[in-house]
DNA sequence: ACCTCCCGCCATCGC
DNA sequence: GCGATGGCGGGAGGT
């Protein structure tokens, strides 16, 4: 791989235990600090900004600190949203948020033309989403077993043969395009997990499928949500976890970080084993208080980017503040045909590149900080 | 006790 | 055969 930037004592891949240098201190472990989400943001963090073209797994995986397998999972859904595009054999293009409204584009048409929209937040979704959602198991009546196959550029994986295509169709990344649809193909702007998880898989005639499944929506949930496009909130009633849809337009509501898990609040995946804590970078980390460098930064340019007067709005990103335009209580925001056309165009704004490079920018001061005095460098 | 979801084993794929 | 991918679910942290 590239030259190992000396920072994080290399979590080893999946080798040994790496022995926890001086007994792993109090800050004990937390799961947040290595969440999926997390590492997507640092991932974006990384890799988001002018010059990056290509992105090598080995590359990011070495300077996230993490296992390649974890990539993997990102870049699944990250690619399943077109920000990036498998180029070869551990590379892939980064094609950047820009590249998100048309992704999102086709997919709704494909949505569409796959009859998968139309549902009612109340009603029976699995009677109008006519996902081709096979469960698995029985499954092999994949429908179309290509629907996904033949439209979106970057969406797509290539052409398999269709008993790939059995793995394929458990993939993330379709599992993602799928959950994506929901969204975008339909008004609804929220949606109950295990209405998802329904939806998704059909109902689960077995719990464990079921249970398997929810574990990989909130996989993608959690990369979604740090990137801003859908939110993690729970059901008014029920309190029964639910996402709600960002989409290209901002949030309304600041998303107290106090919550829960405050995706892209913190910063790295440094240490890697379970129950451990990298002493060294762990405790740095802690003291520096690396919190908010993408949330923080996120948030903060909402400010910077008020000034930009320039008529822009914000993606995936957006500034709570701007995003409060339609306060309306009941906003169904979902007019989904105006706002592609209306974002498109403004997505490749300068300041949206401004925003991101003072985020890097933050990023980077840290990651000299405490990684060592090194610079970033990106492949 | 239930919810979240990290972690890494291991089946597959592609060469 | 081998490295790259990534499905999958055990089980631990979080609430």
């Amino acid at each position: 791989m590239a030259a190992p930037p000396p920072p994080p004592p290399a979590p080893a891949q999946s080798s040994a235990p790496a022995p926890t240098g001086p007994s792993a201190r109090n800050h004990g472990y937390s799961r947040k600090q290595k969440s999926l989400g997390l590492l997507c943001s640092n991932f974006l963090g990384l890799y988001n900004r002018d010059g990056v073209t290509s992105i090598g797994l080995d590359d990011a995986a070495s300077r996230l600190g993490v296992e390649r397998r974890r990539i993997y999972d990102i870049v699944n859904v990250l690619e399943s949203v077109g920000v990036l595009a498998r180029k070869a054999k551990n590379q892939y293009s980064w094609k950047g948020f820009k590249a998100i409204p048309n992704a999102l584009q086709e997919l709704r048409e494909e949505g569409l033309r796959e009859n998968i929209c139309n549902f009612d937040g109340n009603e029976d979704p699995k009677a109008s989403l006519g996902l081709q959602i096979s469960d698995d198991e029985d499954d092999v009546e994949r429908c179309g077993s290509q629907q996904t196959e033949n439209s979106s550029p970057n969406l797509n994986i290539k052409p398999m043969n269709p008993k790939s295509d059995n793995r394929r169709e458990k993939s993330l990344a379709l599992l993602t395009q799928n959950f994506v649809k929901l969204f975008v193909c339909s008004t609804v702007e929220m949606i109950s997990l295990d209405e998802a998880a329904k939806l998704l898989l059909g109902d689960a005639h077995n719990a464990s499928v079921m249970r398997t499944k929810v574990r990989r929506i909130y996989d993608i949930a959690n990369v979604l949500s740090s990137m801003n496009l859908i939110e993690k909130t729970h059901t008014s009633d029920t309190r029964k976890p639910a996402f709600k849809w960002l989409g290209l337009r901002g949030k309304e509501e600041v998303p107290q970080e106090t919550k829960k898990r405050a995706f892209g609040t913190d910063i790295t995946n440094v240490s890697s084993k379970r129950g451990k804590v990298d002493s060294s970078i762990g405790g740095k980390l802690d003291g520096q208080k690396q919190k908010g460098l993408v949330g923080e930064a996120d948030r903060s340019n909402l400010e910077d980017s008020k000034d930009g007067s320039k008529s822009y709005q914000f993606g995936p990103f957006a500034p709570v503040t701007i995003a409060r335009a339609g306060t309306g209580s009941t906003r169904k925001v979902h007019d989904w045909e105006k706002l592609t056309s209306t974002y498109r165009p403004q997505y490749q704004n300068q300041a949206l590149k401004d925003l991101f490079s003072h985020y890097t920018e933050a990023w980077k001061t840290w990651y000299s900080e405490v990684a060592g005095k090194n610079p970033i460098r990106i492949s």
